[in-house]
DNA sequence: GTCTATACCATGATAGAC
DNA sequence: GTCTATCATGGTATAGAC
């Protein structure tokens, strides 16, 4: 891998686990285990640094998204593979948040320019989520239930982290299946 | 009011608006009019303000929730007054996120200390929450209840501030009085 | 209680040797 | 491409005059 992207890898994680004011050059170049110098020429800014590391998390965004479409057959499935990112990163969820929603809630206080990119990746899983609902027969409803199902994530992330529990994100993700299936059953249509 | 009550204050909306780790003792002693000097007399130390910040949101809503308590004699009407901050603060909010989540949120990436005693605020309202769920007479279901209305007002929080959509706060506190009154009807148990 | 002055250090950033 | 050395800035914190 190269250095650069040793440095967006590493980069990512630290802003993730200590928030991007919190870290810095020395940080990066530590995780890396390269000299703050060196640094600098890869990137000139702090921001070039944030660009590439929102660049490369739209991308895993991307990739994750596209695999789940592989994954399973029907958007119902697909859908339960979103809900199961709150099990299945339980454990960091409950430490540092949800690494979009904590990131766009830090870029919007800082008022930083970024703010607008970061939240694009809630776009993408909100348009994706919305093409799961539309092709289950929910026309009008759709962005709407995408909407519900990424505010109920975004709830859950953050009280599982205010509490530390990952117990709970266990739940909130079981809740949200049964939701869902609530939803597709004929006999209860809310 | 006295010098400190105004550093206090004063730190109160910088942390908010700005985030703590961004916030310096200059833009605190700059808001208020003192010199930095002067600012050490009254805290010595940056988390020192932090705990008076906390201290003064939890007495906030304290006062907050003994003046729902007053204002409005049923529990559904004290909990509807829950669900309207989300309207009452909605500019800020779609601005700058939930305070409260917001900054459990930042002091967890921190590994700050003070991080459990910025949770204790989600608990004074879970547990005023379920208190209410209780006099309505859900019984056993009255915390999860509680943990539910939490959950939906931050996951509205954090997508109202990254899509900067104060109208979508409106339509989720429209959302959470519908899914209240539903539970409150009596032809429809969820 | 309020101010000025200042020490000290971390950080963002640059220049230039290898 | 990587390093060391260095600078400027700003932030935390202290001492001491008024």
């Amino acid at each position: 891998m190269s250095t650069r992207d040793q440095i967006v890898e590493a980069a990512d994680g630290l802003f993730y686990e200590q928030g991007f004011a919190h870290t810095s050059f020395a940080d990066v170049a530590g995780a890396v285990g390269i000299s703050r110098g060196n640094f600098y020429y890869h990137f000139r800014t702090k921001d070039e640094i944030l660009d590439a590391v929102i660049a490369r998390r739209v991308e895993a965004t991307r990739a994750m998204l596209a695999r789940w479409e592989e994954e399973s057959g029907d958007p119902a499935g697909r859908i339960r593979c979103f809900i199961r990112i709150l099990v299945a990163n339980g454990g960091k969820i409950a430490a540092f948040g949800c690494p979009v929603g904590s990131l766009t809630a830090e870029l919007a206080k800082l008022g930083h320019a970024a703010q607008a990119e970061a939240g694009q990746i809630f776009t993408l899983f909100r348009d994706w989520l919305r093409a799961q609902f539309e092709a289950l027969g929910f026309a009008a409803e759709a962005d709407g239930l995408a909407m519900y199902l990424l505010s109920r994530s975004q709830g859950a992330a953050v009280l599982g982290s205010a509490f530390r529990d990952e117990a709970y994100l266990r739940r909130e993700a079981d809740d949200l299946c049964a939701w869902l299936d609530a939803k597709l059953s004929p006999t209860r249509k809310d």
